[in-house]
RNA sequence: GGCCCGUUGGUCAAGUGGUUAAGACACCGCCCUUUCACGGCGGUAACACGAGUUCGAGUCUCGUACGGGUCACCA
């Protein structure tokens, strides 16, 4: 019987031609890891660098592993990155539905036709247990292979259970070709017959992805080296149904080690784990994005890129063949020159929830607190522990009051906290400037160094030997009452 | 094990036959300084190994070693 093209047909015609169409393909089983996240930024700057289209597709074509709210942490992370997709399951498109278990359809048909066209096979097989032990298919072996046509359509038409199978080229080669990795051969003696349509009648990943990537007119496709040793298959696939095969860009691992790819198993951080760790967005992004991959020529010696900048130069030439292994300290890097850059009020506003952790006392003034962070915090969750003494004077050893660099020991400032005292006392108006020059001025009249004064104020008025800011910035943002009662107090202390 | 891929300092990396082999993180030192930072300046540190091709090789070829991937009715 003739071949009913119709379907086929109205298929081929919803697919967008002309522009450069990327997706990022998740399977909502797990979290978004760096290696996802990476492979999504980079699928994202392929499209926005071209002027092209950008697509989310969800693959849950196994019944088995989807995980409760995964797809929730797809939408809300690509969104949060600004990875806003043009196409997808909930805004639609051309060539929807973007979700695999909704086009179940779909692949039947086109596993049927593969079947028509002289390229698959159903197999009736049962999978033994030494078969599925050694892993080992001998497609040589299957007496499916070798079925006529009426008999298999006979088995079926039965109710037999199937599945469809490529039917790999006995002999020669394939050849692909990958953006990063060039023209690579294989022997097609290597290949096996592999699975199209399982028995449940749902796709193989492998099936889903030619399907969906075809008729969704996806001219790059941008996923993981892992899928490299399947790429002739695909191959195989796009040539029997006579279509264009896309670009292929095969993107080398991020590793948490030499010896292993980044893991939730592992306890490696995910996007939202790295968010809950103090990091910004804009740097975890930078970061990875430069994680496995690099700008070319005169740029390449630059580092610092927004997401926009990064759409502009980004280029598939710049990406690395080799695996890359993850790096938090250049992370934190990363973050601690993001947070310096913001506008002091943007990180004022960034800090004060991790400022109000540990300071309770309404009367400090955040804003302040944070003009001394900026500089000398690195991730947003170091901040309490380096602003508790605002709210509570530490019980600290006076042994803190003896410095060597600032030429004081416990007598010494014995006597500076003396002279320090009433001179703060003394003071019409408590700014930083006021209290600045009163110590300054207080230094020189007991012909000292500066920092013989400061060091046993700031002691005294912290309780701590590291401290964000100086003795000025802290006993302003004290205030003048609290700032005696403390100096009085380590005054006590060292009688 | 078969097949495929990779290998520049501890890490990320530039480099496309001729360079004193960039830059960044980390580390160390110096300066600045009111502690700690920030900032500035400087330093240690690399072409996995062996053959070839070439006047010349990190760059090309082959081999070895090491590492990664894959060999599911998972993706």
């Amino acid at each position: 019987m003739a071949l009913d093209t119709t379907y086929f047909n109205e298929m081929e015609a919803k697919i967008p031609h002309g522009k450069i169409r990327t997706r990022f393909a998740p399977s909502p089983t797990g979290y978004m890891h760096v290696g996802n996240l990476r492979t999504a930024l980079y699928t994202w700057l392929i499209a926005r660098n071209a002027g092209g289209t950008f697509i989310l597709r969800i693959e849950d074509t196994d019944q088995g592993r989807l995980v409760e709210g995964a797809t929730d942490v797809i939408y809300r992370t690509m969104a949060e990155c600004g990875l806003i997709h043009d196409e997808g399951p909930d805004v639609g498109g051309p060539v929807a539905p973007y979700i695999q278990s909704q086009r179940r359809d779909t692949y039947g048909k086109y596993a049927r036709l593969l079947v028509e066209l002289g390229h698959a096979y159903y197999c009736f097989c049962e999978k033994t247990e030494s078969e599925e032990d050694s892993g080992d298919f001998n497609r040589a072996a299957d007496p499916c292979r070798a079925l006529s046509p009426e008999e298999a359509q006979a088995r079926v038409d039965a109710g037999e259970p199937y599945v469809i199978r490529q039917k790999i080229p006995a002999g020669g080669t394939t050849t692909f070709h990958d953006a990063i990795f060039g023209d690579i051969t294989v022997e097609n003696e290597t290949l096996d017959d592999q699975i199209l349509l399982k028995r449940d009648g749902l796709p193989t990943y492998n099936f889903a992805n030619v399907i969906d990537d075809h008729l969704m007119g996806i001219t790059h496709v941008v996923r993981g080296s892992e899928y490299l040793s399947s790429a002739p298959k695909y191959n195989l696939l796009y040539d029997a149904f006579g279509w264009e095969v896309p670009t292929y860009v095969h993107c080398s691992p991020v590793m948490r080690d030499q010896h292993n790819k980044m893991s939730k198993r592992h306890g490696d951080p995910s996007y939202e784990d790295l968010k809950a760790q103090g990091y910004l967005t804009e740097a975890i992004l930078n970061y990875v994005a430069l994680l496995g991959w690099s700008p070319r020529g005169d740029q390449a010696e630059r580092e610092i890129f927004s997401l926009s900048e990064l759409a502009e130069i980004f280029d598939i030439a710049g990406i690395s063949k080799s695996p890359a292994i993850f790096d938090i300290e250049k992370l934190t890097h990363f973050n601690a020159l993001y947070l310096r850059a913001m506008t002091p009020e943007d990180f004022a506003k960034t800090a004060e929830p991790y400022i109000r952790q540990s300071v309770k006392n309404p009367a400090i003034d955040t804003a302040a607190v944070a003009a001394l962070l900026q500089a000398r915090c690195e991730k947003l969750t170091d901040i309490p522990e380096k602003v508790d003494f605002f709210d509570a004077l530490p019980d600290y050893d006076k042994a803190l009051f003896t410095n060597k660099k600032s030429k004081t020991n416990e007598e010494v400032s014995k006597s500076m906290l003396e002279a320090a005292i009433p001179a703060l006392e003394g003071l019409d108006a408590w700014t930083q400037e006021a209290i600045h020059d009163c110590l300054i001025a207080l230094a020189e009249k007991l012909a000292v160094k500066n920092a013989t004064l400061m060091w046993p104020v700031r002691i005294a008025a912290a309780g701590k030997q590291v401290t964000p800011g100086g003795a000025v910035e802290i006993c302003q943002i004290l205030g003048r009452d609290e700032t005696l009662r403390r100096l009085k107090a380590g005054l006590e202390k060292l009688a």
